[in-house]
DNA sequence: GAAAGATTGTTGTTGACGACAACAATTGTC
DNA sequence: GACAATTGTTGTCGTCAACAACAATCTTTC
C-alpha cells in the first residue's frame, strides 16, 4: 500500500540505470516517515550543531558540559556516579574528565572514604566558566525553541521527560 | 536561583573530597532538565539501541536502512541524491553503499545520461531484503510506542516533521 | 583475619558516524 | 575550447558507544 505507491511513483523516475537530477523533495522517504528514530535523529544533528555553534567560542561540547553541570550541581561525586547517571560509559568519561581538568575546570580529588574512588569537584574557574556556558546553552535553547515553537518544545520535555 | 537551590542540596553531599556513594535518583541534573538536546540525546540512543537489537539477526543499523528504503522507493537516484536527501554526506554514503552492494543488496548501475553518477537499485534479494528489514522496523516502532505511548508518539512525529 | 568476589578508575581496541580536504573523471558554462 | 562546477572516491581527524582487560582497592564470606 504504502509500499505500492511509492513504487509507482518512482517508475516514472528510472526503470533503468538512469540517474535523472531530482529536487530532494521530490524524493520519497517511504517507510522512514512512519519511525520516530529517524525524525529523532535529524533533529538531534540539527540540536547538536546549533548547540556546538552557539558555545563554540568557548570550546565547549553538549557532553562536556552535561559532565560540568552535573558536577557543579553535586560536589564530590566519584566518577561513576556521574557516568551512571549521564549514560556515559565510565571508560569514555576518564578521557571527558581529563581534558577538562586540563583546562582546570574540574579537579579530581582523592577521597579518603574510599581510595579508588575520585570525588569530582568544580575548581574556582570552573564554577565561573560554567555560569557562562550556562548562559550561551539557554540562549542555544531559545534557538530550539525558534525552530519547534515555545509548546511544542515543552510538550517535547514532557514526552521525554522519563529518558532524562 | 536554581544553581543556588542546586548547590544547597548538594552540600549535603560533599563538601571536601568524600565520594559518598549515592542512587543515581538522587542526583540533580540542575539546568539539563531545562535542554531538549539532552532528553532528545538520551531518547535517540535508546531507540537506536533498541533498533539495532530489534534488527540484530539481519544485521541492519538504522543508517543502512535509512538507505536501502530510499533506494527501494525511489530506484535510479544517484549517490548524491541519497545523500542530499538523508542528510548523510557523500563520503559516508560510499562506504555503506560498498557494505550493501557486496551484501548484494544493492547494485550501482552505470548511468548512461551521466557518466559520472551512478543509479541506485535494490537487487531482487535486497526487495525481499528489505521487505522483511520493514516488517521488523515495524515491531521496533511498537517498541517505542509502548515506551512512550501512542499518542505520544503522533505527537512526537508531527513535532518534528519538519526534520525529515 | 584471610580468601574470594565485586567495584573503581584506567588503558586499549573496535566500529559507526559527522566533518573536511583533496583528487580524477566528467559535465556544464561562457 | 578554457574554466568552473559536480560526482564519486579516498583519506584523515575527532566524537562517541561498546567491550575487554587490568591494578588497586573495597566488601563479603567462611
Amino acid at each position: 500500500m504504502t509500499a505500492t505507491a511509492a513504487r509507482t511513483s518512482a517508475r516514472k523516475r528510472a526503470g533503468n540505470g538512469a540517474a535523472r537530477s531530482i529536487d530532494a523533495d521530490e524524493i520519497g522517504l517511504d517507510a522512514l516517515v512512519g519511525h520516530a528514530g529517524y525524525a529523532v535523529r535529524r533533529f538531534q544533528i540539527w540540536i547538536f550543531q546549533d548547540f556546538v555553534k552557539t558555545l563554540g567560542n568557548v570550546d565547549i561540547r553538549p557532553t562536556q558540559y552535561s559532565v560540568l553541570t552535573v558536577i557543579g550541581a553535586n560536589p564530590g561525586l566519584s566518577q561513576m556516579a556521574v557516568a551512571k547517571r549521564l549514560g556515559i560509559e565510565r571508560a569514555r568519561l576518564v578521557h571527558l574528565l581529563d581534558s577538562l581538568e586540563q583546562r582546570k575546570l574540574v579537579r579530581r580529588v582523592k577521597s579518603k572514604t574510599d581510595r579508588r574512588s575520585h570525588a569530582l569537584h568544580l575548581t574556582p574557574q570552573g564554577e565561573t566558566a560554567l555560569a557562562k556556558f550556562k548562559r550561551l546553552a539557554a540562549e542555544h535553547e531559545r534557538h530550539v525553541e525558534e525552530k519547534i515553537g515555545k509548546e511544542n518544545r515543552e510538550r517535547l520535555l514532557r514526552i521525554l521527560a522519563d529518558f532524562t
